[in-house]
DNA sequence: GGGATACTATGACAAATGTCAGGTTTTGGA
DNA sequence: TCCAAAACCTGACATTTGTCATAGTATCCC
């Protein structure tokens, strides 16, 4: 089970492909793998991090609690993404949450190897900065969607966005399942309208569901809606 | 007129300061400085940017433009901060405009300075990745804001947020003017629902005005507004 | 100074969205 | 298997917000 990170495939999808065989063996020798069971929490708002956390499989949603009482999901991360980086670079407790929504598999790295490697490296720097412009201009789009479209098409766009990076599973359902609340998170919405305005794309056969399992029946209009048609 | 960036004090402000002696010669060699005049563009979204500008004097309004129309302003950017960053070191071309609010004074720097110091400078790319992880600590601050907080709500935040970061002028009003398509533009809304809750924040004796020029009053009672009371 | 243009303001209305209240169905654990 | 809890769903209603129309006001340029 347990498994030296300079074999891992993973590592190819993030910053880690940037360290040199000494560094990753040094993250090798000092990582931790966890299981982290569906529900439960990486870490939470306000924590202090102590290191960053890989994920190996499994997804997982970063989230902020907003005053009256809703979470709203900023990002859903899976294979491949680092998490908490942000934190430890910055030296702060975080402000996200990121709680399993499926088992998932992590491995927890010091903060000390990647510190380290960050003031040695700066091919690795380089790299962890290339990710962080990407997650900023991802956040950007976020805000303007956010504020400028209607909840009906951002929720059109959560299906899209949702297939485009998790796919279909072999009967054409959304390989990733989330809970009617964790969409209306994830739009910015309160459940009930999330879960009206599933019941009305059904009705028009954009989508059809079963459980809470859903599947993009008409990707064309749903993309015509979210451009605003 | 002119002057050397080992001089300059904004530099202090940002990630120019990690730069040894040398590299700041080059930068300060090859920079050029502009005026940019209130409403002019230093940059528009989509535009290859072939260098970042670091602000001198006056302010730059961060906008994309939506599908409707409309623009969503991301961030403001005064005095020491430095723009078209993300999209140098990505090499993409930007997400982003950065129009001028105020007239405006920049450096210009080519990326060859930027991307050159990166590569060889571990601690300018660590400070530049501080300064992003920083950033989108904050992008994350407006999704949460602008999905789960009412338009009053983040009226109230924004002119709270224009008195912290610009402050005010000797009569007390906000030292930043912006016209109430910008305001509206930063908080995610209609113009005349921007002016409609101006009137009654005025009403309320939250603000005063004087042509487009607002005044804050009652900071105490925007605060409670804000936190949800 | 005067006219064009952009900005500010307000009313009336429609549409979108949230809230509350009440059901039904699904799920997970004893 | 069965029960309780959680999740899902729907209706009714209030509120918020956007849109359109229209008018006043400031500003800029010739």
């Amino acid at each position: 089970m347990e498994s030296r990170c300079e074999n891992c495939i993973i590592r190819q999808f993030n910053s880690l492909r940037a360290m040199s065989k000494e560094e990753l063996k040094q993250v090798s020798d000092s990582k931790i793998t966890k299981t982290v069971k569906k529900g439960e929490p990486l870490f939470e708002e306000g924590d202090k991090l102590n290191g960053v956390y890989c994920v190996r499989n499994g997804v997982s949603k970063l989230s902020k609690l907003s005053a009256n009482g809703k979470d709203q999901i900023v990002k859903l991360a899976s294979k491949g993404e680092v998490l908490g980086q942000r934190s430890v670079i910055s030296q702060e407790s975080t402000n996200l949450s990121a709680i399993a929504v499926d088992d998932m598999e992590v491995c927890f790295i010091p903060k000390e190897s990647i510190n380290n490697t960050l003031q040695k490296n700066p091919n690795f720097t380089l790299e962890v900065l290339r990710h962080m412009a990407h997650d900023l201009k991802e956040a950007d789009d976020v805000i303007v969607n956010i504020s400028q479209k209607t909840v009906k098409q951002r929720m059109a766009e959560a299906f899209l966005y949702l297939q485009n990076n998790f796919g279909e599973d072999s009967e054409g359902f959304l390989a990733l399942t989330l809970s009617r609340e964790d969409i209306s998170n994830v739009v910015g919405t309160a459940t009930e309208s999330a879960i009206r305005i599933i019941s009305e794309f059904k009705k028009k056969g954009l989508i059809h569901t079963s459980g809470k399992k859903i599947g993009i029946k008409d990707e064309r209009k749903l993309l015509e809606m979210v451009e605003g048609f």
